[in-house]
DNA sequence: ACTATGTTGTAGATAATCTAGGTATGGGTA
DNA sequence: TACCCATACCTAGATTATCTACAACATAGT
């Protein structure tokens, strides 16, 4: 496939933040752990993933720090910040209000 | 209000489609209509509406026609064509698929 | 004459995502 | 050894939707 599109534009700042919400990650596996929960139906793409997570970690939501991964090699590990947890919050609720909003006129009769 | 977005990216064309499925309305009258029915969650600005209308009339999507409005003035009626339909239901479905995985993420334990 | 509301429109900025590359390491296999 | 594949990081440039901020005009009411 490929035309759909694999995400919807504004929510992958809210995907990451949410899926570092257990424990720290490094971004491939986040991509692949967003990927798997959602049934394969999100995709993230590396050109969209990396420019992310360093926009997440400018803004101070999450921060990275290099450690080995578990297949040995060194990956940057993210942990969500106190800010990165209200930041959830707020993304989540933001999503909760519009998606909501969207499907109001969606499903109408 | 203001800063959370007022729209979705991406989301437009579905609304306005969506909005013009049970008749032709021009696009003063399907701005309100949407912010209406969610609740005035949803804001459509006129220059995301206008640029909006012109790509979904280029696509064949659907038609405008110059008629005079309730209010006695020309306003332009946009009419859905049946390939408008016919992507309604697309971007329905596509809205639904990637919305629903988005929750599957958000609403996790 | 002025103002508020309806109605359409455009130009330019902003910002997120995608495409398409590149680099490097380690494991497995021929 | 050589090779390939999966893991893991990265960036540059293009694309595209939406937003901000205008301009223009009509009608109705004060």
């Amino acid at each position: 496939m490929g035309k759909p599109n694999d995400l919807v534009q504004g929510t992958l700042d809210l995907l990451i933040l949410k899926t570092l919400r257990p424990e720290a990650m490094h971004g491939w596996a986040i991509a692949k752990r967003i990927q798997q929960i959602s049934g394969e139906v999100l995709q993230v793409q590396q050109g969209s993933l990396y420019p992310a997570l360093h926009r997440l970690e400018q803004q101070g939501w999450i921060r990275g720090k290099w450690q080995e991964s578990e297949t040995g090699r060194q990956a940057k590990f993210y942990a969500l910040t106190a800010a990165g947890r209200k930041q959830l919050e707020a993304e989540t609720a933001n999503w909760n209000r519009l998606s909501a909003a969207i499907n109001l006129i969606v499903s109408e009769a």
